[in-house]
RNA sequence: GGUGGAGUGGCCGAGAGGCGAGGCUCGGGACUGCAAAUCCCGCUACACGGGUUCAAAUCCCGUCUCCACCUCCA
């Protein structure tokens, strides 16, 4: 069998991939910056990174999955005037609504989400580190800076040269040593929440957070960082420069997902509510949802459309129907990973191909379902089952379940089948009047009748 | 200005030197009492101009268009 290769934006190839411990896979993901809710690119990050970390897991690995909460930030506390509402509760606030919208979409729960605000000691000790070895300066009003030019290397992972850069403009000019230094720390302004530090009260610069908790949680090294493209730089730069600084050798592959566009261009919130995932997920179930922003390859940019999303959302019922239908017909299906599957994953998480083998296992169900060859519908549904699995979107699953309604299907199923009993007996008599108006009065309930080989069943709509 | 990415059939979306991914839509057919579902067939594309090659969507040169990052950003 085929082993996992990934490309790394570090290198800018596909490489293999070789955990630092044999069977054991540590990452950590930038999360969300909890200021608003999550709109779909946002949860596409999520679904994305929770493709590899069940595909890690699929294939034998351990995995130790960290992905932050940055609780404090410029516009949470601007947010907090907006809404007069404290800052830390409007953290809270949209932390929810990002853990509601991980939810929906069955992205499993990170093994530790560390937020920032609870790790303000460990950045301290990590400032000291830096300034003990002359990599950071205080300046003396109150903030921390990392000295860009000391460092031996930086901006390899952007490819940019220091000299091409503009100046950072995050703090004030006039107390740096070089302006393209960015802050590790923010000295407190007047009204801002703060933190005591050895260099005055304040609160942390954006990227310190990251660095201190990867390195609290996973240690000086682990396998894979990821997050989305726009985070290449300034964010990971400075974290690889404030942690290497520190002696760490940080993380050993870098992953980043594209984004979600809108007329060719990035999604941003002056788009309004519409594409919040709470709105969408109005119009299609989560795991359609999840279906279609999975559907594209991860370094892929999603060209979102509403029409689109529809179409994705009809192709998976298909696909769902053909599981409910096979699971009917040849029982409990079991999930097996094909080896044509694992190994287009291993190819770098090559979802979309993986999508081509799904319709050719469809194709071949759907025949095997029309012969009544139990052997082939349940081959082929347990490798549908087994990709659909990895890709978090099995319909058996009970993250997806139909809640309270699954206790009624019992119910539902006796009265349809009394209808479809005097339905057959009507058509049996070739009394197909009678017949069709006993479809047509179910259909009005919402509920759809197909004849099969089988004999006829039935479904919600 | 620096860095990175993209342009594929009506639409979505893979591929990255060689037998036309896949899906959706549309047209035709099979099955069916009729539907629905399903299956089969059809619609032969790679921004533009050169070049390399037996062979290019894929490599090289040039051009155009679009996007992103360099300021908060998934």
């Amino acid at each position: 069998m085929s082993s996992l290769r990934l490309y790394d934006t570090a290198t800018r190839e596909i490489r293999d991939f070789t955990p630092i411990k044999p069977g054991e896979v540590s990452m950590y993901v930038c999360g969300a910056t909890v200021q608003a809710a999550p709109h779909v690119g946002h949860i596409r990050s999520g679904v994305n990174f929770d493709i590899l970390r069940r595909w890690l897991m699929a294939s034998g690995f351990n995995v130790t999955f960290i992905r932050n909460v940055t609780d404090i930030d410029d516009k949470i506390l601007h947010k907090a005037v907006h809404e007069e509402i404290p800052w830390w509760a409007v953290a809270m606030k949209y932390e929810r609504a990002f853990a509601d919208a991980y939810q929906a979409l069955n992205v499993l729960p990170p093994t530790y989400e560390p937020r920032a605000t609870g790790h303000i000691t460990q950045m301290i000790e990590l400032m000291e580190t830096l300034i003990k070895n002359g990599s950071a300066y205080a300046p003396g009003n109150g903030d921390v800076y990392l000295e860009v030019r000391k460092l031996k290397s930086y901006l390899t992972l952007s490819n940019q040269k220091l000299d091409d850069l503009l100046p950072a403009g995050d703090a004030d000019e006039t107390y740096k040593r070089d302006p393209r230094d960015f802050a590790l720390w923010k000295a407190a302004k007047p009204g801002d929440p703060s933190w005591p530090t050895p260099w005055g009260p304040g609160r942390p610069g954006w990227h310190l957070e990251c660095s201190a908790m990867a390195h609290a949680y996973l240690g000086a090294d682990f396998d894979i960082h990821g997050g989305g493209l726009d985070l290449i730089f300034p964010h990971h730069e400075n974290e690889i420069a404030q942690s290497q600084a520190a002696g760490y050798g940080f993380a050993k592959l870098w992953m980043h997902n594209a984004w979600v566009t809108t007329s060719g261009e990035k999604m941003s919130k002056s788009l309004g509510n519409s594409l919040q995932v709470m709105e969408v997920i109005k119009r299609v179930r989560g795991i359609e949802l999840r279906w279609y922003l999975g559907s594209a390859h991860y370094r892929s940019m999603l060209e979102f459309s509403f029409e689109a999303l529809d179409e994705s959302a009809t192709a998976f019922r298909r696909i769902e129907n053909f599981l409910k239908r096979a699971e009917e017909v040849a029982g409990d299906i079991h999930t097996v990973i094909a080896d044509e599957f694992a190994a287009v994953m291993n190819d770098d998480l090559s979802v979309p191909q993986g999508l081509a083998l799904i319709s050719e296992w469809l194709r071949n169900g759907n025949t095997a379902l029309t012969s009544g060859d139990k052997s082939e519908i349940a081959k082929n549904a347990s490798h549908i089952r087994g990709a659909l699995i990895i890709l978090g979107c099995d319909p058996f699953d009970p993250a997806f379940g139909e809640g309270s309604g699954a206790d009624l299907t019992s119910a539902v199923d006796a009265l349809i089948a009394l209808l479809l009993e005097q339905r057959e007996a009507a058509r049996a008599r070739k009394d197909f009047a009678a017949a069709d108006s006993i479809r047509d009065r179910i259909t009005a309930m919402g509920i759809s009748i197909e004849d099969t080989p089988q004999g006829p069943r039935w479904s919600i709509n």
